[in-house]
DNA sequence: CGCGTTAGTTATAGACTCTAACCGGAGTTA
DNA sequence: TAACTCCGGTTAGAGTCTATAACTAACGCG
């Protein structure tokens, strides 16, 4: 038949040099960005000659694409894990911790997170599955914004999102997973409210829009997160 | 002796086709971001053979930079227009306004926002004047902003951004022009964290990420506005 | 009018993506 | 075990791009 055994030999190899290609690709992102990655070198770095790669990615494209999806579950893991590091602690600080270590990440890796911020090359068409993943990222704020009660000004927003999560069954079981008690809208309306100024701070801080003003960057985001919690009611 | 007389005529041929290079890339980038801005693609258009654009742009990034120094140009006269329309409304109405303005300049031009957003190319860097003109997009804010009275929240930025005011001149100069009176601090506090949440929503928005969320990106932004108005007592 | 600056040309180097045609060996199967 | 079939890898090459070098012609200035 057309391919080899799900678990056969050719298919663990096949699996370990695609790694390799996305761990070479992925230091090339790290020293100059998206548009520093080239498969040339990349053939060069593992000793193959040009158009094997092809063998394993059919199009840069492609190859940039797994690179920004693994971003997102590395960005979604590490917010993951502030959730599971602050499970008992008040909703305050749970949500202190969770923007602390979104904004860790992209410090981290700060090309990386300029991948997910922007199309990377004219060609590129990012596919709907890069949607999916950035809103897996939303999925740990969910759970620690169970009590968030947004004012009057939010009104209109909430009634949109109440909305979407009544019309649409998968969101309300992709809410229900995180929080299942607390007010669907509410939620909502919280997370893309936090993600929001999230990636309004980080990436004006990561672009280095902020240098040479006097400020760190985590004074402001502290002050983002309380004046969210202070006006939305979160204890 | 070198240059040709300042007034003279092959000067003025200079800046025209200047401009004619820039429209062109301009367009480029309309229509496919900046990775889309080919030298070969703009002489060709232009009727002129290749390196012949070498004569005015010494290299594609000096070309991409202009292009970055323009759209901040164009995206400050909007929200300045956006001030002036609305002399003698209140604080909160004219926050509104600037905001949507904002807004609406990066939704009628979204690939010129995303070259605010993020450098291009791997081999850009950013100039320093990048950084100038960024910040003059948030003077008109400062003129809006004069009741502002940041919470306790955000009392270690304020702290920060006035203390910035006071080492350099400059900067209390620049605040002072946009609003004679009121805090530096406050106002600093207050537009800094206004054009984080203005960056957020609108980055998110014309990335693509609010793609079938099932909600207004204007309902978002109307309700952080509010929020910062409520919160740090915008009448 | 003549000299020098400058806009434009062609040729060329170097890097890149991606396709095509072609080996050789490893895995699969009878 | 032996034959068959993929599949990973190669080289060659088309077509794109940025950028430099060397040269030509025209234009403006004194």
């Amino acid at each position: 038949m057309t391919a080899s055994r799900a678990g056969g030999p050719r298919e663990r190899y096949r699996a370990q040099v695609r790694a390799e290609i996305k761990e070479a690709a992925l230091e090339q992102v790290a020293s100059g960005g998206a548009g520093a990655v080239a498969l040339n070198g990349i053939a060069k770095r593992l000793g193959v000659s040009g158009p094997a790669l092809y063998k394993y990615y059919c199009s840069r494209d492609e190859l940039l694409t797994e690179l920004i999806l693994d971003a997102y579950a590395d960005l979604a893991a590490a917010v993951t894990a502030a959730a599971d590091a602050t499970a008992g602690a008040p909703a305050r600080a749970r949500l202190h911790a969770l923007a602390a270590a979104y904004r860790d990440w992209a410090r981290a890796h700060p090309q990386s997170y300029l991948l997910l911020a922007g199309p990377p090359s004219p060609t590129y068409q990012a596919p709907p599955e890069t949607v999916d993943s950035a809103r897996a990222v939303l999925g740990p704020f969910l759970s620690v914004l169970a009590q968030l009660r947004p004012g009057p000004g939010a009104a209109a927003l909430r009634a949109q999102l109440a909305g979407w999560a009544q019309t649409t069954p998968a969101v309300a079981e992709w809410v229900h997973t995180f929080a299942p008690d607390g007010d669907p809208g509410d939620m909502l309306t919280g997370a893309v409210t936090i993600w929001a100024r999230l990636h309004g701070i980080v990436a004006l801080e990561t672009v280095g829009l902020y240098t040479g003003m006097g400020f760190d960057p985590a004074a402001l985001l502290d002050a983002e997160v309380d004046a969210l919690a202070d006006g939305y009611g979160l204890p």
